[in-house]
This record gives C-alpha cells, structure tokens and sequence, in this order.
DNA sequence: GCGATATACTTGATATATCAATTAATTAAA
DNA sequence: TTTAATTAATTGATATATCAAGTATATCGC
C-alpha cells in the first residue's frame, strides 16, 4: 500500500503556505489564478464554469470571487450568445495592466523555489496533480 | 526561466479538490490532518503553535479549528509544565476511534490517486514540497 | 413538439482562515 | 535585575468557500 496520506499533507500545506507568502497588488493568489487564465483563455474570455473548473472551485465560489473583482473594474462580465444561462468573465484593460505587474511579483517570488528540480521533474509533478484533478 | 506558475496552479487546484472529495465522519480533510499529527506526536500530544507549523496554518487558524474538535470532546487541551503560555492538544480515546475510522476511509478513498506512481517519485515530490514549506 | 433532466448561475446560511491587536509568560540584554 | 524584545495563544473584524435551494435556460428522449 502506497504512503499516500503524507503526500496529501505536503500539498495541503503548501497550499496554505502559498496562499499567505504570493500575496500582492491587493491580489491574493486565487484572484491572481482567475487573471491568468482569463488571459490565457481563448478570446480572453471564459464561462463562469469552466473558471470554477480551473480552480477546482464550485461555481458558487467563482461568483463570490468575481464581485470584488468586478466591483474593482478588474473583471467584467459579458453574456454569451448561444447560451442565456451562461455568463462570460474577461479582463479590463486595467486587468491586463494589473495581471501583468503582479505576474512579475510572483515570478521574482518564486524564482528561487525548485533550485535543484529540472522542467522535466516539474512537468512529471504537474502530470501527476492533474491526475488527481481530474 | 522555469515554469513554476503552472505548477502552483495545480497545487492549488488539488488542493481544493481534495478538501472536497477527503471528507467525511464529520471531520473535513483538515481536521483529520490534526487527528492524524496528534496521534504521530510523541506521548500524543502538540503544542496549538507546533500543530499550526505542521498544517502551514496561523496560531489563530488553530485555536479557531480546535474550538469544534473540543467542544465534541475529539480533542483536549492541557497545560504544559515548562510554559505556562503553551496549551497542549490531544486526542481523546473518542478521537482515537475516530482516526481510526476516518484513517480507513481516506486510504480507501486515496488507493487509487496514483496507479503509475512509484513510491520513489511520490517521497522525491514530498521533499520538493517541504522544500517550498520551509 | 413536450415533459423530464441536466446545466449555469446566484443567494442564504454557515464554516474556515486571515490579519491586527491584545494578554500573558518567557528569554535576552544592559 | 529590571527593562525590552520575543513567543504562545486568543479574540474582533473581515474575507473566502462550501452546500443546499432556487431561477432560468438548454438538451434529451420519445
């Protein structure tokens, strides 16, 4: 039987450690997670749902993270034209600004966290996550 | 440039997706965190401070996570003899039971998270883990 | 085409964590 | 040795997520 659970602590807590330490330009880390994938997006823009799917948050919580961000004129929302139900999210030219600077602060605040881990060990960890993730 | 962000991503997402899927007994996959490391302590019992370390939690997170777990009587609290600012956690016979319980479950839940992963690589990615967690 | 199901999203009630401030005790230092 | 700095724990105010329930729209099966 495989020593599953310990691996399952580490990641928890470095999740918890993560999300005090990449904090920054007023955005903590899961609101810096929305940014770059609603940058990345295809059209820069994304369903609320498949938001949530990224994080691996309900859609419950996607709506509750988007006010702020929406309120702040970080995010906007769009409706899409195929289907009434569905709500898009896309950055605002302030979004991409603040996505931007802030992706800077955690390049340099990560830079130093896998010194001696090669891109392929990383791309094997991720593979693995995503297994999970799934 | 290594691609850390995507990395941290996933993390994060398995993250919530655990804390999801790993709950049950009553317990959420944190408060079996603390069963578990109370349980592993030596004479069974931490330090709130020393609990908060081990989950990458606050002091205050703690005190806010025991609260529950006292008033079912799952865990106690007790005096240190050398520190009079220091509580002790630990679990009560009840508690015991319930980690047991609990234990059975999330192993059963977890067997099969990794089919192609090998021992070796699951103990490198903790180290790289705790890397960061230090 | 129409009724049953499923999907996208929001909201109310609640649980979980944070930070900043506070209290109490310990340790360091002058 | 008594003042200053540090540490352990708690609390108030606040932010983040959950689940369950509800609304509106889409899709599936017949």
């Amino acid at each position: 039987m495989k020593n599953t659970i310990p691996f399952l602590f580490a990641i928890n807590k470095t999740n918890a450690v993560l999300s005090r330490r990449l904090s920054g330009h007023g955005l903590d880390f899961s609101d810096f997670t929305i940014l770059y994938h609603l940058n990345a997006a295809p059209e820069g823009k994304l369903r609320r749902i498949d938001l949530a799917d990224k994080l691996g948050l309900t859609a419950s919580g996607i709506t509750r993270m988007l006010l702020p961000l929406e309120k702040l004129h970080i995010v906007e929302r769009d409706a899409s034209d195929d289907d009434a139900r569905a709500r898009y999210a896309s950055l605002t030219p302030a979004g991409k600004t603040l996505l931007q600077d802030a992706t800077a602060t955690i390049e340099m605040k990560t830079e130093d966290f896998f010194p001696e881990t090669s891109e392929d060990e990383l791309a094997k960890f991720i593979k693995l996550l995503d297994e999970i993730n799934k």
